[in-house]
DNA sequence: CTCAGTATTTAGTATTACTATATACCAGTA
DNA sequence: TACTGGTATATAGTAATACTAAATACTGAG
């Protein structure tokens, strides 16, 4: 728990699925995304295992174009699988969070 | 990303430090808190792994004490690192969340 | 030609939560 | 006595996940 590394644990795939979602994109510029969205330590190595995961458990389409800027592009879309996996994810996101603002704000229950 | 499990990764230890500075308590029943509080797959393992890093840390001040319902209780308080480790916690916890919740509203800013 | 920026991939490591088990104390009960 | 269930701590091993670091490759600017 030393800085926010750990607590993007079991949220970042989440966070690029839904990246994903908003439309066509690929590993790098889901990364700069994460990084402009505020995760600024978030590197390629670390979203390309998540996009490597996500073939491998078969949540997104692939396509390769090319590009003029550098090296093909390998571009994602959701599938369905992926779409439900990513609801499921806000549903978790939801009562995780709800949860931990609670334990935030309210007293806690103790026994006599 | 499975259940909720991965989602607490990171996030656990803080809400551990969190009970503690509500007041003396031991493991087994910051275990029955943490399920109480809806994280029901919580067991007594995983938060003894957590009780012993906090100890090992030095975050924690530890009085051991008899129990008429079982063998003896190790309490848990807060020490002034344990506190301050706990104040960080929550800023990242603001932080993230934050982010995380603007993501799942928010339209992504995307390159032309 | 070299370098920086873009782009993908992978081997190895650290952290963290879970599974499963062992140990132990006490009360109720057969 | 012996056994069971609830209370309570501890630990070895495993799985999941994000990071570090490095290799590879394409393009345009200098």
């Amino acid at each position: 728990m030393e800085n926010i590394t750990e607590m993007l644990k079991g949220v970042l795939e989440g966070c690029v699925l839904e990246i994903i979602s908003r439309g066509e994109t690929y590993g790098y510029e889901i990364t700069q995304q994460l990084r402009e969205l505020g995760f600024t330590d978030v590197v390629e190595g670390t979203v390309y295992t998540i996009t490597m995961r996500l073939e491998k458990n078969n949540l997104v389409n692939i396509e390769k174009k090319k590009s003029t800027m550098g090296p093909p592009r390998k571009f994602y879309t959701l599938n369905t699988a992926g779409q439900e996996k990513l609801d499921i994810f806000w549903e978790n996101w939801d009562f995780v969070s709800n949860k931990i603002n609670e334990l935030k704000t309210k007293e806690i229950k103790r026994r006599g």
